[in-house]
Parts: structure tokens; C-alpha cells; sequence
RNA sequence: GCUCCAGUAGCUCAGUGGAUAGAGCAUUGGUUUCCUAAACCAAGUGUCGCAGGUUCGAGUCCUGCCUGGAGCGCCA
């Protein structure tokens, strides 16, 4: 499928191109102007602000407009092309060829404006990335939801797209993890043993325990804490895999920070970067101050390994090798992303909570100082979320607790529960990632008219619905002519035909949370025609019935495609 | 203190430097003999945080300020 503002913006420029060359106009370079639907009606399906050149080439808007609109190349999309002041040139959609899109979309189907922007190149998502240490939280799921959409749109805007979740089961979150269960373990055999509160409290280990026991008895008693890490791992990792894939996510690769270690990557990391010179051992960084090197002092440091991140832009230096020997967090994550860009990603996604921001930023100065281009890495930063309530007495909304109790929830599980899968994948991505996410609890559970997960999903429903009451009536769309739709079909198929700018949009921007805006409005230009325009009625010609059905049928493929692209089911009912 | 993000209708939020700033919810009234009501139709709501600047044109870009949030460890 076509997308038609930039076949229109071609047009203009070839336009353009023949008046400098017949000397109309002064010779200038064609800058990108971009191509939009206008606002209203009256001003055509789209429209070019020919302003934007009238500095460039010395004339009056409305005069190039003139000239653009006199010259532009015929193209079998366009009726007709006005020009209005001060200088637009709108371009009005031939209605022979909307009716023809409706055949159109059904043939490419589920690949409707399947783009080539990334034709031949890898992409890589990285989301999610929680440590094994417990279940995925309603934090980890806006970033999962926002991660999987962001996959969908590169698939279909051509990439080959490689989903990666980044863990490190090698930290000391994840020793004292192994230990908690070990002491739920103990406690199960009646043991009567304190459970230190810097310990995991969550319930979860305390159910693993009683498996645990139930299933082996006492004879895991005199294993270390290192046996129950492995067990409390492997399980946290079934669990987060059985959360996610109950709102329809997976990982292609699970990486593991500890692989860097094991390869010695990151010390060949480390030495790249003191060959470099931007290696330095001291007590306390370069640029400390008089207070922090007495702070420093204080503590009584050893020297410890330094990044010169300063000389890449960065506020202070970085840590790499701690005084005791062992590395930070940020130079395998260095060695990671290291890793990524020689594996060939043209695009690399990286989603992140706001609380990594500075922790991505020393990984790109790392990247440069290795003499990589960090270009292919992008990161979409999600900013905090919260489940909230609308609290009556005070007139506002408030946090609901991270509280364990019955009817709070702070898990994806729970929230899925409460809500839906799709509920909650519409809602999660239906706002810009940065910014904060207030989720509404009480609003999303509601299943009613003020909430737009059913009234997108319906638009799809309605139309598989016309076709199951077609089936039974015997009636069917062959032989049909689409030269009977009427306006308001129209009207839905140019809007359709935008698909592709939104999704090229999303993907040049990382911005996945459009196509969930595009999804709704699309509802809100489908369900008044389906009001209106019926198809099996008395009132309706058998032809034009026909017609209809088409054009349903498409209307049904466009839906499904949406839905999809945001992960979502496509139910054939309500 | 420094860095980043946000501030748009009563509420939750969209908004590619373009034309008269939008949607949903909430509020009020109306709509179904035949696929449809989780729907449709109609009605009102704005100091786009404040002040400057750039531009033919600013909610959008720049500067400063105000308010809210996040980050600023030899944590991960």
C-alpha cells in the first residue's frame, strides 16, 4: 500500500525540480517538507504548506503554490489540487481510487501497509530485563508493553526484529535471594528461625518453600544457599515467562550479564579503554571537589578503577573496578552494548526506566570511547507508573499501596486478573512514555462505553459480525461493485490509508503509543458509519448490500491489523 | 545544587513549526420493526504553567522563572 503523503511530496518536488530547471524559479535545494492530513474539511485529504519555500525561492507562497499546482504530474490518487492562502497546496483524493483501496487492503490482508522502511536491516528490542529476583511489577510491564509494541512497529515497518531481555542472576540480590528461600524452606520443616527484614519478604518464596518441602521433604536440609538460588531463579524466570505471556510477550534471547564475565569480555573491555587513555586508578575521581576527596578520605577508599566519562560530556567519572577488585554495574553493561552493535543491529532498542538515565548515558560514552559508533542505539525512556485510585472524599486520585493485601495489587499477574490482557496492553500504551503514567485502575476493570479497549475491539467484532449473519441470510460480496460506497465508506478508507505514516511515524520516532491513538480514532470514524450504513436491511439494494459487505470486509482486516500491531486480541465476539 | 521528563477543557490525556487547539470520560437531552446500544446524534467548556525571544507563522523551537516527578553512590 501506498503512502500517499510521501508519493505526494514526490510529486511536488519533481513539480519544484521542473520550474527551477525551466527558470520559473530560482535555483534552490528542495527542502523535506512534510505532508499531512489539514485539520479541516474543505481543505482536501492533504495538504503542503508551500510557505516553507518562499524565503528559498525569493517568490510569493501563493505564486509557487500556483505554479507547484499548475505543473504537478498526474498521478491516478489525485482528483483535483487546490491552492488556498497564504500558500497550501490541498490535495484532493480521487474517489475512484479509495473504492479501489477496498479491494486493495483485503488482498495484502494482515501485511496491510506492511512497510520497506527497514527492508534488509536487523533491529533489536531490549525490554524488560528485570533480574529474576521476583515477579514482573506493574513498572516492568509498562516497559514490556511499550517494548513488544515498539517490536510489532519495526516488523512492520520491514525490520527483522530480535526481542532480548538482559538479566544478571550473578549480583548479590540474587544471593540473598537464595538465601530468603532457604530460610522459607527451613521455616517449612518447622524450623523456628528469624527472617531478617533486608530479606525478600514476598509471599511467593514462602509458596516456593512449602513446594519445595512438600515435594522433597527435609532432604534439601543441608544444601547451601547456592542450590536454593538456582531453584529460586529457575522459577522466577518460569513465572515472569508465564506473566508475560499472558498479555502475549516473549523474548527471542535471554542474555546474561554473567556470560561477559565468563568470556572475560568485559576485561577486554576494560583494557580497550586504558589503551584509549581513558583509564585512570585514584582514590577519588579527577574533578572531586575538596569536600568529596575529604569524604573520600573519610571512608578510607582504596583507588579504585576510573572512566574518564568527562572528556564523552559526562557531569563526573565513572567507577569501573571497584577498590576490592570486583566491577561495577556499568562497565559489563558497557561490554553488553559493546556486544550488541558487533552482532549488527542497524537499530537497537533499548527500554528503559527513567531511574537508568544516567547509567545509559555513561554507556554511550563508554561506546565512543571504544571508538564505536553508538548511533544505532536508542533508548525509550519510561517514566514512573503507578496504579491509582479515585479517591471520592478528597476529589483527586491517589496511589493505591504497594501493599500485599486482598484488592491492592502491584504485579502483572494481578493486574491482568483485575483487568484483562488487552485491557491492560491498550492502557500501557496509550500514553507518550515520558510521561508519567497514572494507571486507573477502577476505570480500566470497567467494561463499558468510557473505556477504549471495547470500543476498538467492537469495531472489529461488528464487522465479523455482519459477516456471520451474512452467512446464515446465504449472502456473500461476489460480483460486487464498489463504485456504489457511499461518502461515509470513504471517509473511513481515507482515514485507513494513514496507517502507514503512522506507523513509519512510531518507528522513526520511537514513539509506539501512537498507533494506539490511531487505533481509537479509527473506532471513532468507523462506528458512526456502521450506525448508518447497513448492509443487510430491507432498505438496501442487493448491490449496494454488496458493496457494503466489501467494504466491511476491509474495515474487518484494517481492525485486525491494528489490534495486532498493539498485541491485542481480535475477538469475533464481545 | 546539577541533569532529564512533565505542566493543554472539571478529570485522564493526544497534538509532524502551518489554516479556526482536539479526543475520551464526566454533565445535559435525544436515538433501536429488519446485521448494531460496550453504539449513535446533539449541546457547553481553554490565560496551551508564567515572561521574553526566534519565525511569514509557535501548544510545538530558544532563554529565564514557577510547580510536580525521576536521577545525580566504589548499588544493581
Amino acid at each position: 500500500m501506498k503512502q500517499l503523503n510521501k508519493e505526494l511530496e514526490q510529486l511536488i518536488e519533481t513539480a519544484l525540480a521542473g520550474a527551477i530547471a525551466r527558470g520559473d524559479l530560482p535555483e534552490f535545494e528542495i527542502p523535506s517538507v512534510p505532508v499531512s492530513p489539514p485539520k479541516r474539511a474543505g481543505q482536501g485529504d492533504l495538504s503542503y504548506p508551500g510557505m516553507s519555500l518562499a524565503k528559498l525561492a525569493r517568490k510569493n507562497p501563493l505564486e509557487i503554490a500556483n505554479l507547484v499546482a499548475a505543473t504537478l504530474p498526474r498521478a491516478d490518487f489525485i482528483d483535483k489540487i487546490e491552492v488556498a492562502p497564504p500558500g497550501f497546496i490541498n490535495c484532493f483524493l480521487s474517489e475512484s481510487y479509495l473504492k479501489q483501496q477496498v479491494d486493495r487492503i483485503i488482498e495484502e490482508g494482515e501485511d496491510f501497509f506492511q512497510l520497506d522502511i527497514g527492508a534488509g536491516q536487523k533491529a533489536q528490542v531490549e525490554f524488560v530485563s528485570a533480574n529474576p529476583s521476583g515477579p514482573i511489577t506493574i513498572g516492568h510491564t509498562r516497559n514490556a508493553v511499550v517494548g513488544d509494541a515498539m517490536a510489532r512497529l519495526l516488523e512492520a515497518a520491514g525490520y527483522e526484529v530480535q526481542r532480548e531481555y538482559y538479566y544478571n542472576n550473578a549480583g548479590n540480590q540474587m544471593i540473598v535471594l537464595g538465601k530468603s528461600l532457604l530460610l522459607r524452606y527451613l521455616q517449612q520443616l518447622g524450623e523456628d528461625l528469624d527472617f531478617p527484614e533486608d530479606y525478600y519478604q514476598g509471599a511467593y518464596l514462602v509458596e516456593i518453600a512449602a513446594e519445595l518441602a512438600a515435594e522433597h521433604g527435609d532432604a534439601l536440609k543441608e544444601s547451601g544457599w547456592e542450590r536454593f538460588k538456582d531453584i529460586a531463579e529457575a522459577r522466577m524466570f518460569q513465572w515472569i515467562n508465564r506473566s508475560l505471556a499472558a498479555i502475549d510477550i516473549g523474548h527471542d534471547r535471554f542474555y546474561n550479564e554473567t556470560s561477559l564475565f565468563e568470556s572475560e569480555r568485559i576485561w577486554a573491555v576494560l583494557e580497550e579503554l586504558r589503551d584509549n587513555g581513558h583509564i585512570y586508578q585514584s582514590a577519588h575521581w579527577e574533578g572531586a571537589g575538596a569536600e568529596e576527596i575529604a569524604d573520600v578520605a573519610a571512608k578510607g577508599y582504596q583507588p579504585a578503577t576510573w572512566f574518564r566519562s568527562t572528556a564523552f560530556g559526562d557531569e563526573k567519572d565513572r567507577v569501573m573496578v571497584k577498590s576490592d577488585g570486583a566491577p561495577t554495574y556499568t562497565l559489563p553493561d558497557i561490554a553488553y552494548h559493546c556486544d550488541k552493535l558487533e552482532r549488527g543491529f542497524d537499530i537497537a532498542v533499548n527500554v528503559l526506566g527513567t531511574d537508568h538515565f544516567s547509567q545509559a548515558q555513561v554507556v554511550k560514552y563508554g561506546i565512543r570511547a571504544l571508538n564505536m559508533d553508538p548511533g544505532p542505539i536508542h533508548v525509550i525512556f519510561i517514566q514512573m507508573v503507578r496504579a491509582v485510585r479515585w479517591n471520592e472524599e478528597l476529589g483527586k486520585y491517589q496511589a493505591v499501596k504497594q501493599s500485599k493485601r486482598a484488592g491492592d495489587f502491584d504485579t502483572l499477574d494481578e493486574l491482568v486478573q483485575m483487568t484483562s490482557a488487552d485491557a491492560v496492553r491498550y492502557h500501557m500504551l496509550a500514553r507518550s512514555p515520558n510521561s508519567q503514567l497514572d494507571f486507573d485502575v477502577d476505570r480500566v476493570v470497567k467494561q463499558s462505553n468510557e473505556n477504549p479497549v471495547y470500543y476498538i475491539q467492537n469495531a472489529y467484532v461488528r464487522c465479523a459480525g455482519i459477516f456471520r449473519e451474512a452467512k446464515e441470510r446465504g449472502f456473500n460480496d461476489d460480483g460486487v461493485d464498489l463504485s456504489l460506497l457511499g461518502e461515509a465508506e470513504l471517509k473511513f478508507i481515507r482515514k485507513a490509508l494513514e496507517l502507514g505514516n503512522v506507523i513509519e511515524q512510531a518507528v522513526t520516532h520511537y514513539e509506539p503509543h501512537k498507533i494506539a491513538f490511531f487505533a481509537g480514532e479509527l473506532a471513532a470514524v468507523f462506528h458512526p458509519i456502521y450506525d448508518q450504513v447497513r448492509v443487510l436491511h430491507s432498505e438496501v439494494p442487493s448491490d449496494v448490500a454488496k458493496a457494503r459487505l466489501r467494504f466491511y470486509r476491509a474495515a474487518g482486516v484494517v481492525f485486525y491489523r491494528l489490534l495486532r500491531l498493539m498485541g491485542m486480541s481480535a475477538p469475533e465476539r464481545m
